[in-house]
DNA sequence: GATGAATGAGGCTTCATTCAT
DNA sequence: CATGAATGAAGCCTCATTCAT
């Protein structure tokens, strides 16, 4: 249950102690993030993971099981760690703002959409339909959140079902580099913050 | 060894105007959209465009060079309706209206970014620069019109490019469906409306 | 999307004796140098081996390293085998003899040479640098017996390589058939008897 | 992407006055002797001869057909060579050594030992069969300087067709490169020489 | 003479998946 | 638990060849 608490930096290869299971899933989950669904072999996997493939067979059945369950353990560590900052005792600015610092800095841009569509001929409906489900749940913590604060009168009432996604919609925007490599501002604080000034403008206040 | 005769070669001239090399860039240029680029085989691009693998080959030296070409050309298409709509002399919040109507009705959702991750690993760094390139011009048409707004008075003063990225960002909310295959809004109309409605005042009007 | 079960898996333990990449090893030796490199398909060894390709690919990831071990070990094997025909206690002449016949009687003609040139464009510099220097090895050991026998007085002293590889260019006489498809001798023991007369006069005896 | 930019500055070979035909035959002898009959395409061909594969096809109805009638004229040559070259008023030994120094300089190894055994499978067995024929009148020439000189006393008297392959055989030995690309003897010169000297001592001088 | 367009066949390689051990 | 061995399917790409123009 207790999530262990990451050290700052990266994380690293060392997979002491951690049941193989585990493994495979923590594995796999970046090898996707990464690279998407259809470029990464269950070969790729099993060799990232020390093991071999029948091994990777051994805990998951298809790929497509795999990359359902990945995708989905992973949505739900991101929901905790959404409602653990949103759940702060703060203004509701400050903690979208850390909300975004916490995103940006992600190596990875969560791109539910773009996994779905490119998996979406290799996942069968209940998997397509329980990660549809997962998702969501994401988003309603930040709907949540939004709710709360306009019963509070922080924020003007408006729809937080649309709230919610043009918040995580308009952090995409930081991953944005042009064709130098440039990103639109140098560093992750600025960019967080004018997000967050643009979103919170947009909500009326 | 005797070769057999083969009754091969051109066939004779199916003149159906179009020529088979716009055939096939239109063809592949949805399949990719709509599948993404692991997904898509030439061979798929072939049967559906009604020749072969080999014909797809004449015109198209590897599955990269037709992967980039269809999206630079689509971006290009794109970027051109862009300036039309944004060119009429209206108000700019009708114009973007309009932009964002014209957005959402396109079956496509044009996620450029999804598309470059799921095909960064087969694609030459050429490629990709010419691909990030051509995007990089489709966003600066919609930058251009918010200078001018901006020096027309119409709309504050701030950073035009995070303008036209948060734009474009917020509109994917558009397509948006839930677990339940319900969108936001239940009419496009509606839809664009709020996004706009969001948008002009994340502008800070 | 749903998958369709197919049987397939690893069938029951064929034990025929032979590990089957030795088989696949074996096969693709003969295949290789009776065919040469280009025209051999992977297909093809396969299927002599009742194999499928994927198997072969199992053992070997790329036909290029199958012909690179196939080369090798055959050069092995007949180094040995040259080694054990010339260590025989017996007059340098009569060792070359058997050598010749030895030679003759081996369906392939190992032509080294002929099968660099035709694969050069298809193996690795490592994978070239590795058949030259077995092939070295090979002359090496008909160098050493004619040091011996130079040291010993058996032959005048003259340049052992030369003389190595002399000999070995005078087998492939043996070869040779006309358009009418006759040899230059009839018996293979009379065209090695020829053939080292040759070459013990050329030697300057 | 535009691919015309066809008719100016093409900074191709040079084929001057030489007709089409001739072109081909030319760029398709020193493709086959280079990289050997399966390696070279026909579109290698016409590209190299700055014309289309079709019009490849217009002057040989097959691959086979260039391949052999390439092989075939490039012996003729030879032959003409070898010829000129044992007619001059010289000691036997002189013209050969001139014989051996042409054929070392020659930048192929003509093998057409090789050639047949990757071609085998590709051609008629009358083309074989002509190939075949025009290789054997390539050694009568050798073969007929040979028995001259036998008449005339220059030489013992042996078999004559041995004779002449044993010479060519001989040859390829100034091929031959080891591991690190160092020949037997570093001069070409040097090289004849030795070849002539012992092949002289082979024929009982 | 020469070419542009097209094709069927086949070659190399990868991959998800299976199953006996 | 874990693996080694195997496979059918499919994907990318090349090539000899053909034929209308």
């Amino acid at each position: 249950m207790q999530q262990e608490r990451r050290p700052l930096g990266r994380p690293r290869q060392d997979h002491k102690g951690k049941p193989t299971k585990n493994i495979i899933l923590d594995v796999a989950t970046r090898l996707f993030l990464e690279q998407g669904y259809q470029v990464v072999s269950m070969d790729d996997v099993a060799k990232k993971c020390g093991v071999t493939k029948a091994t990777v067979y051994y805990y998951y059945k298809t790929k497509a099981d795999l990359f359902t369950d990945a995708m989905v353990q992973m949505m739900i560590r991101i929901r905790k760690r959404i409602f653990d900052i949103l759940s702060a005792d703060k203004p509701l600015k400050e903690r979208l703002l850390e909300f975004a610092k916490a995103h940006l800095q992600a190596t990875v841009g969560i791109d539910i959409k773009g996994f779905m569509k490119e998996a979406k001929n290799s996942l069968s409906s209940e998997q397509l339909q329980q990660m549809k489900e997962t998702e969501d749940k994401m988003y309603e913590v930040l709907e949540q959140a939004l709710i709360n604060a306009m019963e509070k009168g922080e924020i003007p009432k408006s729809h937080p079902q649309l709230g919610a996604h043009s918040f995580v919609a308009l952090l995409t925007v930081g991953n944005y580099k042009d064709a130098d490599q440039h990103p639109i501002f140098p560093s992750l604080d600025e960019m967080a913050k004018q997000i967050v000034d643009f979103y919170w403008n947009g909500l009326g206040n």
